[in-house]
DNA sequence: GTGTTCACG
DNA sequence: ACGTACGTGAACACG
């Protein structure tokens, strides 16, 4: 059998890959969708074809032969968006790690290179794969030449596979007169302008007839059609040079040994180092052989404690500082770079070395550095306060979290990848798939290193991540704001909320029995039954069957958002009844099925407050969401009832009331804004009458209602688009409301458009304290993500410094209720909200505590206006 | 696993 | 011409 020669249009695939693919960014911001989708295809093609030799082939950016002739001709040349070209040196240097040829030389163009090997290949008595997005190659097909073009439809990829009888097959020509075929029709997509007025269907018609070009012109006379004959007389040149054009070197002057491009072992550790760098998880367990071949030797310094535990941290003098990780089966702490020990529970329990680090790091100062600290403040006896938290303790998760907000997952061999240079397993890898509290299933040996490797990466990455955090000016930050906030959550998790699932099951049964009656109402009212649940069955039944006009809005068929239904509703009762069922079924499903799984042993909800998720800074709450539970409609607000505080208490809650308005006029300083909130009235109908030019009292609620409007656009990164969605209105009309807030709020305009600008300058903007938010879409060339950027630039510095402001008061209000010996603890946030389970007794001090230590949490142009109120559930609190 | 929908701020 | 408001999480359908 003969040997198989593959060979790749590099170009064309990054190409059609970068197009194809949405704009994918790693954990640095750059660009990679299209070194994605070229991974993607190369490792399809390896495994449909047994290649023994592979050749990918790039253009050289330099103007080549075949672009100057064009060029001469028109003087245009269609560049390649930034985001692409700063892929093709990654794309070459790791496929130069994974030991493939890569190919290129100035004055040819990849197509080129591929013709000329594919000849040269099949002399040689290979068979050849070449694979290009580009149809031009289909010149270059033979019995013995396979051309494979890749195409993306739907997310899938297919290739079409052409040999000689494909081609013709397909096109009704050989694959020699392609070339007769584009020099006839051109190619607009390479610059090829062919014969005025001839396409594919004249073109292929005339080649079929006359074979060539040549021929044809001997033949000018026999043409029937006037208009064709009259432009091919005219523009032979044209032809002619075209043809040229289009005409694939198969002789090219370069040098390759093909033995030189043998395919060997791909997954390389050098490669496994950059895919890791580009963050293709999905990709990375193909290299994963590799990885063992990485420097572990520092897990030579991993030591198991044998003797007399207590005497470890005998070692441990004032102001040291420590990597530690403590779980279930034991405690790791590092001392250096070459001692990291390992104690495991069964030598001491993990509440002793706990109580000793406790007391160390009160006593002696010590500096303890760990991986979200508030997952293992548990182990500890004593509760923190908000300070000696700061003082004492570094968790590098969130401070590689503030570096950078925008990565998905914060993991220890992330960070200590990206901050030290070091390829460490992950705890996967280690476990398996089982956790560390089932150590049991686990070796000895892999628990050490598990543990030991926590705080070993603790320790090493300590200065690496602090070093970042200052160069970004974050230092206040972390240890004034996200530091001692830490404790904050914790108390939230530990302490949950109450809830009586005896109500919570009586109210799901109920509204099952309500989902019953409306299912077989629409399912009568539609003639058949079908899955209500799912949109793509509901939009056949209301748009085809029952022929309702709502024309398509996504890609996999007909919206049936609420926005798209509520607009049909008056008209056809049936959607409204569509509509009643999806909101009582969420209410089912996501609340009252939901939190009743929910409920602990202590009859309470202990919801995870996670602080290294948005973008903003704000908290996220799973497990459940205890911030998306139902407000705005009665039948879901009564869910609140079933929130209850413990027996002798009461609920506080305590709302910023808007806090981003506030902070928006603060940050722009404009006049009217800030003397709008000095004046203390009701800020959207404050709004309504300086845009609308009439006295307060003339405000009517539509105008009311579209300042309102008008004002969370602007939070949000205002577009005409947005606001006349929103109010049901034209883009002109919502375009004039824009601008005549504009023109009443000069100064927030200003302000808008210079974070928009700095932006652009820096590449993220920042909220008042400091915390940045990365903006890598800003210089993105699609119209469309570089106006989210935009709009991400105005909303991000507000959104952020609201949850700033929140965090400082969280924290304020713990110092103030320990320091005043209380007994009420906030237990929930919700982004500008807390509420607070209080003792009836303190129920008064706390509230005016509350409203002083959110009001006071900063010093800002506009006062923060804290709204206060108690109740016995969590609905009649708010 | 991805897309759609919908709950909240 | 493009086609969207900012930030989340959970449930469900479907491939």
């Amino acid at each position: 059998m003969s040997e198989k020669l593959v060979l790749i249009d590099g170009n064309s695939i990054i190409n059609r890959a970068f197009f194809g693919l949405p704009d994918l960014t790693n954990a640095k911001g750059i660009h990679t969708n299209a070194i994605y989708g070229f991974l993607n295809i190369l490792f399809r093609i390896l495994n449909e074809e047994n290649a023994d030799y592979l050749v990918v082939a790039f253009d050289v950016h330099a103007p080549t032969f075949r672009h100057e002739m064009y060029e001469a001709y028109k003087g245009t040349r269609a560049g390649m968006p930034d985001e692409l070209r700063q892929q093709v040196p990654i794309l070459k240097q790791l496929l130069a790690a994974m030991g493939i040829v890569t190919m290129e030389k100035a004055g040819l163009e990849a197509d080129d290179i591929l013709g000329t090997l594919a000849r040269r290949g099949e002399k040689a008595g290979f068979d050849v794969t070449l694979v290009s997005g580009d149809r031009d190659l289909l010149q270059i097909a033979t019995d013995r030449i396979l051309i494979r073009i890749p195409k993306t439809k739907g997310g899938k990829t297919e290739i079409e596979n052409y040999h000689t009888k494909d081609v013709i097959e397909k096109y009704g020509l050989t694959p020699l007169q392609i070339i007769e075929l584009k020099g006839l029709m051109g190619d607009s997509s390479d610059n090829i302008p062919g014969v005025p007025k001839i396409g594919e269907k004249t073109a292929t018609a005339l080649l079929t007839e006359y074979q060539t070009i040549d021929n044809l012109k001997d033949h000018i006379d026999e043409i029937s059609k006037k208009s064709v004959r009259e432009t091919l007389t005219e523009n032979f040149d044209m032809a002619i040079m075209s043809r040229k054009l289009a005409t694939i070197e198969t002789d090219a002057d370069i040098e390759l040994d093909f033995s030189d491009a043998r395919l060997g072992n791909i997954y390389t550790g050098e490669a496994y180092v950059i895919v890791k760098d580009l963050g293709f998880k999905n990709l990375l367990s193909r290299f994963e052989q590799a990885e063992v071949k990485v420097d572990n030797s520092y897990k030579d310094s991993f030591k198991t404690a044998d003797t007399d535990p207590e005497k470890i941290f005998d070692d441990i003098t004032a102001g040291d500082r420590i990597g530690l990780y403590i779980s279930e089966v034991g405690t790791s702490v590092c001392f250096s770079k070459d001692r990291t020990v390992f104690i495991p529970s069964s030598l001491m329990s993990t509440e002793r070395s706990a109580v000793i680090i406790g007391k160390k790091v009160v006593d002696e100062g010590l500096n303890v550095i760990t991986f979200n600290l508030k997952s293992q403040l548990g182990f500890f006896d004593t509760v923190f306060s908000c300070d000696t938290v700061k003082q004492h303790f570094t968790d590098i998760g969130i401070a590689a979290y503030l570096c950078n907000p925008l990565k998905n997952d914060y993991t220890i061999e992330d960070v200590a990848n990206e901050y030290c240079n070091s390829i460490i397993k992950s705890a996967d890898e280690v476990l398996g798939k089982r956790s560390i509290s089932e150590a049991y299933m686990v070796s000895a040996d892999d628990i050490v290193e598990y543990s030991c490797t926590y705080a070993y990466m603790c320790f090493m990455a300590y200065s690496p991540v602090m070093s970042r955090l200052d160069e970004y000016g974050m230092r206040s930050l972390f240890f004034d704001i996200e530091m001692p906030l830490i404790p904050c959550l914790y108390d939230m998790e530990r302490l949950g909320i109450k809830m009586i699932p005896a109500q919570l099951r009586a109210y799901g049964e109920n509204l099952a029995s309500q989902i019953q009656e409306l299912e077989s109402s629409i399912h009568r009212e539609a003639g058949e039954e079908f899955n209500i649940n799912s949109p793509k069955q509901l939009g056949e039944i209301l748009f085809v069957k029952m022929g309702i006009p709502g024309g398509k809005k996504t890609k996999s068929g007909y919206s049936t958002a609420a926005e798209v239904l509520e607009k049909l509703a008056p008209e056809y009762p049936f959607v409204s009844h569509i509509l009643e069922y999806r909101a009582v079924s969420k209410l089912k499903s996501t609340y009252a099925d939901g939190l009743l799984t929910c409920v602990a042993g202590d009859g309470r909800i202990h919801s995870k407050f996670h602080q290294t998720i948005t973008a903003t800074g704000r908290i996220s709450s799973t497990e459940p969401n205890l911030q998306n539970i139902p407000i705005r409609m009665e039948q879901g607000r009564t869910i609140r009832k079933f929130f209850v505080p413990e027996d002798g208490c009461c609920f506080i809650d305590a709302d910023y009331s808007q806090i981003e308005l506030r902070i928006m006029a603060h940050l722009s300083q404009d006049a009217s804004l800030v003397e709008a909130f000095n004046t203390g009235a009701d800020i959207h109908s404050t709004t309504a009458s300086k845009v609308f030019h009439v006295p307060i009292e003339d405000v009517t609620p539509t105008m009311r209602r579209n300042a309102k409007a008008v004002n969370f656009g602007i939070i949000y990164g205002i577009s005409a688009f947005g606001l006349s969605e929103d109010l049901n209105i034209s883009r002109k009309e919502a375009k004039e409301f824009i601008d005549e807030y504009f023109a009443t709020f000069p100064d927030v305009k200003k302000y808008l458009d210079t974070q928009v600008e700095e932006a652009r300058k820096q590449g993220y903007v920042a909220t008042e304290f400091g915390r940045r938010r990365p903006l890598p879409e800003l210089s993105s060339s699609n119209f469309m993500q570089r106006s989210f950027g935009e709009r991400v630039a105005m909303n991000a510095p507000i959104q952020g410094t609201a949850a700033d402001i929140m965090k400082i008061a969280m924290i304020k209000v713990r110092d103030r209720l320990e320091k005043e010996g209380l007994d009420s603890r906030v237990i929930l946030q919700v982004h500008d909200e807390l509420l607070l389970e209080v003792p009836i007794a303190e129920a008064d001090k706390v509230e005016r505590l509350l409203a002083e230590e959110m009001e006071n949490a900063v010093d800002f142009s506009v006062p923060m206006k804290v709204e206060t109120s108690r109740g016995n559930t969590w609905y009649e609190a708010k």
